[in-house]
DNA sequence: TGACGATAGTTCGGCCACGAACTATAATTA
DNA sequence: TAATTATAGTTCGTGGCCGAACTATCGTCA
């Protein structure tokens, strides 16, 4: 029931799906390969750190079960934009750090990123770019609080 | 990047996860097995067909690839929920229908979306949800023009 | 009628995504 | 210190989703 295929939360779905197809497209513009639109949080997050994560910290950041996030650190890894190391102090936590290959990505990052909101976004005022956010915001709070009672 | 995670297309990504989370409780709620959210636009097709229909329609209303859709249908037949008919005409397509167990749906998924989307709204005045309707069509558009050139 | 191209579906491999089970290594507690 | 519990990651099975390759059938056209 991804849809209620009319209405807003179909409107939702398909513009979320538009967005990942404009990503697709853009990665392969940019030959730049074996990146996954799923994977940009992740990025995002690496971008950040200036030292080896833990996946545990990737997977409190992304949003993301574990599993899953073994398996996109797993698919970033061999296509060589990151590298797995195995902690010395403790034995159970695996780090994760960006390779060369991977901080290159960085600037393509930032120019999709940027591409993206101001096509999306198109002519729209301030104005209205505030209201969007804000109903949205609001659409946001009451799945929110239906779901999971407000937390998370 | 599924992310451009701050701004306005994290923002819809969000919401449509946590409708689909909420679609997923509420059938989860409703004991009703082996239907995922991604469902929902098949069956609301069919709910709308008194005969039948080939494959390729389902395709062609529920913007998936073949594949997909051929997966779906399996799902769907395996738990009971469609049957699949060979034509006799024409050896090539294959008809669908939805089942007993599949028409049953029906009610469910009538209230599930109606539930949605009050629940979503909350307490959204009508001009509120009118503007954020205005405004995502707008969006929209943007990313259409700027994938396809504006077709489909 | 026979070859060729279009059409309908399926299959396969690759990804994301989830949950449950499992392994291995801490940390805690009796 | 031994047993128990908690934590970090991986593995596995299910399913959506895609594209490419494949099969089978139908239409068309020479």
């Amino acid at each position: 029931m991804d849809s209620s295929l009319q209405g807003i939360i179909g409107q939702i779905a398909r513009l979320r799906e538009l967005a990942n197809e404009w990503l697709g497209r853009e990665l392969e513009r940019r030959a730049i390969e074996g990146i996954q639109p799923a994977h940009g949080t992740v990025l995002a997050f690496l971008f950040k750190q200036q030292s080896p994560v833990p996946i545990k910290e990737i997977v409190d950041q992304v949003r993301r079960v574990k599993s899953t996030v073994t398996g996109m650190v797993n698919t970033l890894e061999r296509h060589g934009y990151v590298r797995k190391i195995p902690s010395d102090d403790d034995g159970r936590v695996v780090y994760v750090e960006l390779t060369e290959k991977g901080c290159a990505l960085r600037a393509d990052f930032d120019e999709i990123s940027e591409r993206l909101l101001s096509t999306v976004y198109g002519e729209m005022s301030g104005k209205d770019r505030e209201s969007l956010a804000r109903l949205l915001c609001q659409l946001e709070k009451n799945l929110r609080v239906s779901c999971h009672g407000g937390r998370a």
